[in-house]
This record gives C-alpha cells, structure tokens and sequence, in this order.
DNA sequence: GAGTGGTCTAGACCACGGG
DNA sequence: CCGTGGTCTAGACCACTCA
C-alpha cells in the first residue's frame, strides 16, 4: 500500500537473500531442500511478491537455488568432477596425495557417453593463431558433448590443420578406441609438448544451450594447444566445462636447478 | 494495459535481451559505449520498465553490461591478465609461443600493490586436508589482497603449517623481498612439487566485498599445494582471480617414455 | 483443480550525479 | 533541477505438474 517510507540501509530484497543465503551456508537449507515458496516469503519478509522474487533471482544467478517449476525453489546439489589434462601421458594419477584427493569427491555416475560430429571449417581467429595457420587455411574440428548420468558435461572441440590429418580417420565422426594421439604420432606429428590456458566466464548462449546451463553457472574454459618436438603446433583443444561441476588439476616438479622466485 | 494476450514463443524481455546481445557480439555497441536508457527501451519495445529492466538484468547476469548508475547502462570492457603459477620456478614464460601469446592481451598496468596481513588460525577443513593436518593444529596465513591500476584483481591467501613456520619471518606481516619459497628453503623445507586445483564457479560475499565485484563476473579459484621432497606438504595458497579478467597459463612436456592414451 | 513459478503492467518514491 | 537507474507495490494472466 505505502510505497515505502523511509530508507533502510539494506533493501528488503537483499536482506531476504541474505537470511536465505545464510541459512544455506549454515545448512539450515540443506542441498536439494525446497526453499519456501514465494507466497511464504512474501507473508514472512511483508513484501510484495516482486520484491521476494528479485531476493530470489540474486540467488538464483549466485548459483545457490534453481527453481524447479512449477514445485518450487531448491537449494541446489553440488557435485564435483576432477579433470586431469595431463592424463594424456599418464596412465594414473602422479600422486598418492592427487589419488585421495580425486577419490574422495569425485562423481561415481553411470555410464559416459558422447556424441561427435566432424567439420572441415575456416577456423576461429584466436584457434588459426594458436595452431600458427595463414590465412585460407583450413581446419578439421571434431566437435563432442559428454554426458554424465545424461546430463551434459563438458564441449569439447578439437581442431587440427587440415592439412596434417587430411585422409586419416580423424575426418571421421567415430570414436577413435586407439586415441587420437596415436593417430597423429602414426601420421608423423607426435605430440610432446602442451600450453594450457585456463579461463572463468559466463557462458554464451549457444554454450547454455548445448550444456542445458541454467543462470549462475559459469564455465571454465580450458584450451589446450600441442607441439611436436619440432615445436609444430599440431592440435587444439577447447575445453567448455560447467563450473561449480569440475576441478582442473594440474601436478608439476620443479625444475632442476631451477632458481627460486616469489 | 491489457495484461498481455497470447503467448509469444520467447518473452518479451528475453527477445529484449537477445537483441541487445547481438549488436554488443557484432560491435553495433562496442565496449565502453552506452546502452539506450530503459525508458528509451521501453518506448522501442512497446513495454513497460520493469520487463525492460528484466531484460538488461540478464545481460548484467551475463557480464555484457554494467549499471553505473545515474548515468545509465555501458558495455562492459575486457582486458585480460596472465597468470602462470609456473613462474615460481622459472625466470622466464618457457616457450615463444607462449610469450607471444601473452604480450599479445596482457594488461599494461601502473605499479601493482598488495595489501599484506597475517593471521594464526585454526584452518579450513579444505586447507587442513591439503596440508594433511592433524585436528587442533594451526596454520599461519598470509592474507593478500592484490591491486592493479588501483582495482582489486584477486585475493591471495597463503597457509602454512604453525609448526613448520613459528619463529621465521613468514609469521610478520611485511613483504618478504627474497620470497616466500626462499624462506621456506631456508628452514629446510625446499618445495619440489605442485599439485594445482582450478575451479569456476560465482564468488561468496566476502569476495564479492573484497574484489568489489558486480553482478555476473564468476571467480577461478586456483588452490597450490606445495612439498617437499619428502612428500611433506608445506604451502597450500588459495588465488581467488576476478573471472574474464585473468587466465592461467601452463606449460607441460610429455614424460620420457610415457604411453599414449587419448 | 489447486498451487507453483513465469511474465507483464502501471504506477510510485528514492538516491545520485551532472548541468 | 532533471534524468538516470534502484526499489517497491498490487494487481493480472499464463503454463505447467501433481494429486
């Protein structure tokens, strides 16, 4: 009625995210519990329906609660999956103390599956410079999305100069059982030498789409680029995988007689 | 006035959103550049201000947009950082390609500054599993918040354990020129290995305070532990980095006579 | 059918910054 | 001062799912 009167420090829609925030953090809101309804909340904070659901939506896009409609609002499960990169040259983890850690949280879902498709495409700016292509050149990219317990995981698409795997299986949409590695080690081009860069970003439409993303997911975005020992850039690798869903490890020595830095 | 007819097949604000988003991909509105007033909005989309202002929220979700308020709605900015925690160990970015590829975005800033504290706690269960510490043990931290050009750019907290560090200059909080590594050496704990753990996800409000973060701008969170020769952990640090501002960069080679695996 | 959230309207008052 | 976005209200109709 009274379109408000005075100014409280902290708006209502906020004071009511915080109220549920912490009562999620304390696990007073225990993962996959509805939280009351918007109605409830209207009658507990005397505020409009609107005002509750903008304290909803701040949630929403922290990635706390989904809404599940038309049941309610639930306070959302967090599951973890570890993703090595480095498992490429290795059979198992380096590291005892990797090896607990991974167990300890990770996924024990169903069944992965993927499906690929293959392309022969005039490559992106940021991939024709990381694989060192001129202009014209073209690429094969072999484009995957993972599901985990049917939920889409991860997009992985990679590319490689066409003019390197032209005629060998890469340009076929299977599953290669032997792996794609040995593929390019046969044609010549062993891969010896990787970069990794590692990015946090919301995702963009096309990626909520074919990851089923909801607000407040970010991903990390992982590229992987390959040399030979040429220092040939033979492959890359862009990695889209859903935040709050995977940890990136990475384990390293350091190098002899390296010197010591801050 | 009519409270809406039929149903259209996206909602209005969506398209709203939609329409906006394309012309800040295709450069129709460039980075820095101001969005069209709500009101301006409004009149255009034949709605009212709240399905306007629903509309730009979710670009302000996405991090496309920001409100600096009185002045109305810009295009967000991105200027990106490298970030190699590789660098403890080497002097320099090990390859070309990699060098190249940073000097390329890097973000040339004015003189970078820190802010130092340090604390003796009792730690976090995630840090006391890393650290393999037994209950009721303490850790030293070293709590960092970093700047650049003025603006926060991450958060940069450093345990060690109590037992191992008591005594050293690790416990004061001032800035240690020859490194924290350097000391750690020193005290006979020299760190050999690495294990690093890369996570995205949106930040909790004390980061969101501490890095003064808006809506729709996700955190990669970078967890290092470091060891000793022995396999005794020393170090675990927790880089909390300002998503879309930072990417972390590794550089790996294959291990002599590892299999291959895809 | 009842109840949930999803979308939308037409208004209102406020704080803030620049002319 | 004016115009901006920030907050809020009291309604409305819709689509969906579950009992």
């Amino acid at each position: 009625m009274s379109p408000r009167i005075a100014q409280s420090p902290r708006p209502v829609y906020q004071q009511l995210a915080d109220s549920l925030r912490a009562k999620i953090a304390t696990g007073g809101l225990a993962p996959g519990e509805q939280v009351p309804t918007e109605k409830a909340l209207a009658e507990e904070f005397g505020a409009s329906r609107a005002t509750v659901r903008q304290g909803l939506m701040v949630l929403v896009n922290e990635g706390l609660i989904v809404a599940s409609r038309p049941r309610g609002y639930f306070v959302r499960r967090h599951e973890l999956c570890y993703f090595r990169p480095q498992a490429e040259w290795e059979q198992h983890p380096a590291s005892p103390e990797m090896d607990r850690w991974m167990t300890e949280q990770t996924t024990l879902g169903r069944a992965p599956s993927q499906r690929i498709n293959v392309e022969i495409i005039q490559p992106p700016d940021r991939v024709a410079d990381r694989l060192a292509l001129s202009p014209g050149d073209l690429v094969v990219v072999r484009r995957r999305v993972r599901y985990l317990n049917d939920e889409p995981f991860n997009i992985n698409d990679t590319f490689y100069p066409f003019e390197l795997v032209q005629g060998s299986e890469l340009v076929n949409p299977a599953d290669i059982a032997r792996g794609a590695s040995q593929v390019l080690t046969e044609l010549g081009y062993e891969q010896v030498r990787a970069i990794d860069e590692i990015e946090a970003r919301m995702p963009l439409p096309d990626e909520v789409s074919r990851l089923e993303l909801g607000a407040g997911m970010p991903v990390a975005v992982h590229r992987n680029t390959g040399f030979t020992k040429d220092n040939r850039p033979v492959r890359h690798t862009v990695n889209v995988l859903v935040g709050s869903k995977h940890v990136i490890l990475f384990e390293r020595t350091k190098p002899q007689g390296a010197p010591e830095n801050e």
